[in-house]
DNA sequence: CGCGATACCTGTAATCATTACAGGTTCCAA
DNA sequence: TTGGAACCTGTAATGATTACAGGTATCGCG
């Protein structure tokens, strides 16, 4: 049986957080000392890893809670999951992407820099004209 | 004189996100019409664009009122300016690089899954499992 | 000039995922 | 038994919007 200290650091996870994630339905009532204390077990840990690691590769909250539903019902077919997996991975790309698009941009605007003063500033053009980007960002 | 309406439109800016950076001094209080209803002029829907523009590229909001404090103040070195874009690009750099490794590690979490039950998900098994990521990721 | 639809006004609360804090209680080791 | 760390609850803050409620202005059309 964990404490909510113990708990924190077997998952790296801050208390404040496993409360929340208690308050918000997301992991179950654990048992209490009788001073009112959480106590935890294996299960609760497990659980939580779970959903850290979820969040940690950019599972939303709400992601979570239905990979967590279509964990419980077991044996049910894993398309489901599979599809929200990819749907995440396609999300993803779609964000090194535009990321990659920006850089690329923030490169330019900074070689446009001449170095001199604020009123040729090539940082500066460039935010106050969308026209001198090359892609499109919106 | 734009109402703001017409400067939501010509900014591609929500009508309330306008009035948000009015209250957070990001914008300057425009003229007001006899009815108190907000009038723009052209140098308001240059500021907006500005702003858009940097939170279009990722700046924050407080990036952005640096910026155009510096712009403020113009013909002062533009060094500081520069040095602002720079660390933006390599944060968005390291950004593109932390993303990328979640897409392989999608990716790999997708080709385990071998189209069976849940209980033999690989997206699930490496939700569970962190020892079965290839990348530190935290 | 009057009417009605649309656009506008203010102020407040919700969103998302946490984190921080205040003020009080419990636990455990020395 | 005592002292300090860890715990408790409840509330508010974060950042950048967005949404809503309840009321007022504007504008085109007849």
């Amino acid at each position: 049986m964990y404490a909510i200290g113990a708990l924190s650091r077997a998952t790296d996870c801050k208390v404040e957080t496993i409360r929340y994630y208690e308050k918000i339905g997301l992991m179950p009532e654990p048992a209490r000392s009788d001073g009112n204390q959480r106590r935890y077990a294996d299960r609760h840990r497990e659980r939580l890893h779970f959903i850290r690691h979820g969040r940690e590769l950019g599972f939303s909250i709400s992601a979570i809670r239905e990979l967590l539903d279509l964990c419980d019902r077991k044996h049910r077919d894993c398309a489901a999951v599979d599809a929200m997996a990819r749907r995440h991975r396609d999300a993803v790309a779609d964000r090194i992407r535009a990321l990659t698009a920006l850089r690329d941009e923030l490169d330019r605007m900074i070689r446009r820099c001449a170095g001199g003063d604020v009123a040729h500033c090539g940082v500066i053009e460039v935010l106050g004209d969308h026209r001198l980007c090359r892609h499109d960002h919106g």
